[in-house]
Formats: structure tokens, sequence, C-alpha cells
DNA sequence: CCGAACAGAAGGACCTTATG
DNA sequence: CATAAGGTCCTTCTGTTCGG
């Protein structure tokens, strides 16, 4: 619709190709892609080394490239590189140890625990980068050509530039198929020529620090690749369509939070409320100005898991209790007999929860009322749907693991000591963040 | 023990709807 | 009409299982 970008893809632009719908879609995406690329902060400070080639040249042609011409060009580079990078390696191991400037974590592959903020911006960025050269070393939509049977066989039907091109996917098989594993590494060879050198006119990475193997580049690639199997298997083989479909459904199911409790047909997600998603995200959105405020950092407790829920009827088949519990639920909110019908939702916060992580939610909730009401002067209408506590809380006990002053000494002295199953389950970091539990940690006195 | 494969959960971008 | 709640789609992360 009008949304859509001035796309240069009018009638004439691509000679013999007229978009299908999710070609349309995929040079759309490409186009945000693009233009969310170069600027994944510093959105002041234009920083003319940085940004130099404001166009990515690994990004410029949007849907039909000149992979070809690039390649070649680039091949050549390519064993120089590879000859380089393998002695380059071989040294390493000689030394056996990282001799570079690493950070005990050169690689940035496989799980980003441990790694500090520019690696994962920089990790990113990679994961990006290799998606969208595979896209662009196989062709955009090998997926949709969906010609329902004989895949193998018409290789180019379309004139679609590949004249030489033996570079496409094969999602019957696994990654490790040598055609696919061709792919991925010319991808990842491609990249990592691109972005190694932070010198290279070429290079376009948010920071010049951060070390990267050609290794790392292809564990991206595979992950591409497996994501995008499951994607065709879901379009070509019926069960895993029809299972997939069957989890969309309950997901969608449980992200409802009416209807959802009691008689569902999925009790395992009848407890799943999850308008605990949209409270951690406007509480996310007060963490700046509270930051201000109190010289500490609240994102740490903001973790979904950690959110109250919000129930609109207590889990019971019972009408008259459920009746009884609105009637409360109005007296809190104060509402007339009248408006019976108002939707209110109670909050139903964790009995594992400390005052302390409780108090940080309340002054965030504060915070977000209050530049609500200052940004739009001219008196909003909240109309949110009200939310009231009639004190209770709920004992589940955490899933996750708990920075320790989240955690009520009270509730663990009743629910858990005794049960060491529980005590089992119960993890905690060993350190409080930076300003949080130092006057009353889990194992001072309860707080007051 | 490790990597590959997979399923499910979480997260984010984007679109739609309802309402003052 | 502008805005926020509500919803969908897609990508990424996580935990588990299996075979070498």
């Amino acid at each position: 619709m009008n949304g859509l970008p001035p796309t240069t893809s009018s009638p004439n632009d691509p000679p013999t190709i007229h978009l299908t719908p999710q070609q349309y879609a995929f040079a759309f995406q490409q186009f945000q892609l693009h233009m969310a690329a170069p600027i994944p902060h510093a959105p002041i400070s234009l920083n003319p080394v940085l940004t130099s080639p404001v166009i990515d040249p690994s990004l410029l042609p949007v849907p039909v490239p000149t992979p070809n011409e690039r390649l070649s060009a680039v091949e050549n580079d390519l064993r120089e590189l590879k000859a380089s990078v393998a002695q380059k390696r071989s040294n390493e191991d000689d030394d056996q140890k990282p001799s570079k400037k690493s950070k005990k974590n050169p690689y940035i592959l496989k799980e980003n625990k441990n790694l500090s903020v520019e690696q994962i911006e920089v990790r990113k960025v990679l994961m990006r980068k290799i998606k969208v050269e595979l896209r662009t070393l196989t062709g955009t939509n090998e997926t949709s050509d969906c010609g329902s049977d004989s895949d193998g066989e018409r290789d180019t039907p379309t004139a679609s530039t590949s004249a030489s091109s033996t570079l496409s996917f094969d999602f019957e098989s696994n990654v490790d198929l040598p055609a696919n594993m061709a792919v991925i590494t010319r991808a990842a060879d491609l990249i990592f020529k691109e972005q190694n050198d932070p010198t290279a006119s070429t290079f376009s990475l948010p920071h010049t620090t951060v070390a990267f193997t050609n290794s790392d580049l292809v564990h991206f690639g595979k992950n591409t690749f497996r994501s995008w199997k499951k994607k065709y298997r879901g379009e070509h083989d019926p069960d895993v369509r029809a299972m997939q479909e069957r989890q969309a459904s309950r997901d969608r199911q449980g992200m409802r939070k009416k209807e959802v409790r009691a008689s569902s047909d999925y009790p395992e997600y009848a407890q799943t409320t999850d308008n605990r998603v949209q409270l951690k995200q406007k509480r996310l959105k007060a963490v700046n100005e509270y930051k201000n405020q109190h010289n500490k950092d609240p994102a740490c407790i903001l973790e979904t898991e950690w959110m109250s829920d919000e129930i609109s009827a207590p889990d019971t088949d019972d009408d008259q209790k459920k009746a009884e519990h609105r009637r409360q639920l109005r007296r809190v909110t104060g509402l007339s007999h009248a408006q019976k019908d108002t939707e209110v939702w109670e909050v139903v916060r964790p009995g594992f929860q400390s005052v302390e992580a409780a108090d940080v939610k309340d002054e965030l909730d504060r915070l977000s009322k209050l530049s609500k009401a200052k940004s739009g002067r001219k008196k909003k209408a909240n109309r949110a749907v009200l939310r009231a506590s009639l004190g209770n809380t709920h004992d589940r006990p955490p899933t996750r693991k708990l920075w320790p002053f989240m955690l009520s000494r009270e509730w663990y002295d009743v629910q858990v000591v005794g049960h060491p199953d529980l005590k089992e389950e119960i993890s905690l970091y060993t350190k409080n963040p930076e300003g949080f539990g130092e006057d009353s940690g889990y194992t001072a006195d309860v707080e007051h």
C-alpha cells in the first residue's frame, strides 16, 4: 500500500521479469535490510570513516545482482586468501595461544553467551550479511518455484542469470551435502574477505576490534540453511506442514489472553496469559528515565518470565466464584454497578518475588505513566484495560535463573526449605547486578 | 564427547483495529 | 485524525536427541 517504498522496480526496470508477490516482498525486505544495516547504532555521530560506503557494495543490486562478475573477480583473491588464512591458522596452532589481540574468545559462533556488547553487535551484522549473500548466490526464490513436483529436473527454466551457477541449495538433503556446503563456504569466504580487514574499503562492521573467523561465518551459514530447510519442508511435505500449522495455531491460541484459561483444548497452555510480553515492553520504555533518576539499570529484571500474571478470571469452572471475583475487582477499582461489563484484569504477582524487585517494577510503571502523560499533553485517553491487585500471589517457582535480590526470603523459607527437589530447581546468579540488593541482600533480613 | 538436526519458545518488525 | 492495544509473520535462540 502506501507504506511501500517508491521502488525502482517499476515494470520497465527488470527486462523480462515481472515480480510475483513473493519476489516483490523479497525485494522490499532487501530494501529494508539495506536501509537498516548501516546504522545499528550511532544515530547522531556520523563517523565518516565507518559510514563512508553509505551504500554497502555488497548489498547494492536489488533483486538481480551480478554475482558472476563479482564472483569471478573475487575468486582469485579468494585462493590467495584461503592460503594465507590457512597459513595464519597453522601459525596460530603452532603458538598454541591466541597470539592476537583476542580477548579469550575469538569465536563468535555458537551461543552468544559471554560475549561483549560489541561482539554481539558484530555477530548480528555478520549473520545478516551471510544471509543476504546466500540469497544472492542461490537466486532469490528457490522455494517459490513450487512446481508442485519434479523439482530436480529443470534447473534453468526461467532465464534467471544463472548460466554457470551450480549455486543452489538442495533442501531435500542436509547441510553437509557437498553442493550445499559449497554455497555456504563461498558466501563465508566472500564476507570474510570483505570484512576481516578494517582498513579495506568494503569493511562495514560497527566495530573494528572484534575478531572473528571464517568458520564463524560458515556456522552462521549453516544455521541459515537449516532455517530455510525448515521452511521448505513446511511448504513441500504435507506432514510437516500439518505439524507446523498445528503448532502455529497453538501459538496463536496461547497468545490470546481470553478464552485460553479453563476449558481450553490445550490445558498445558492454560497458564500462559501473555500480556506479560506487552507488560515487559511497556516497562522497557521507561528504563532510560529510571536510569536517570536512580542511577542504576533496571533492565536486569525485565524478563518476560518475571512479569506478573494478569488474569481476567480465576482458573475455575465455578461461576459463582468468578462472579465474586469480578465483584471484588470492581470494588478495588471503584467501578460502579453500571460498569459491570468493563474489563478488569487482576494482577497476580509471583510469590517468589522480593519486595525490592516489586518496587522496581512499580517505579517503572509510574515513570511510564508519567512520560505518557507528559508527551501527550492533550490529555490522552488512556484506554488500557484496568488492572487491579487483590494482593494475591502465585507459588509457581521461577524457571529461569534469578538475581539474588529478586528472591523473597519469606517465600523461600516457606516454599523451598525442606523440599530438596524444588531447591534443586531454583538457580541463582552469584552476584547481584550493580546497584541492587545492597541494603538487604538475600542473606540479610527481610525488608518491609 | 561433539556436531547435526529438530522442535519449541522468545523476540522483533510490521500491520490492523478500536476509540476518544 | 492520531494513538495504543491487539494480532501476525518471520527470525533467532535454546534445549534435547541421536549417531559417529
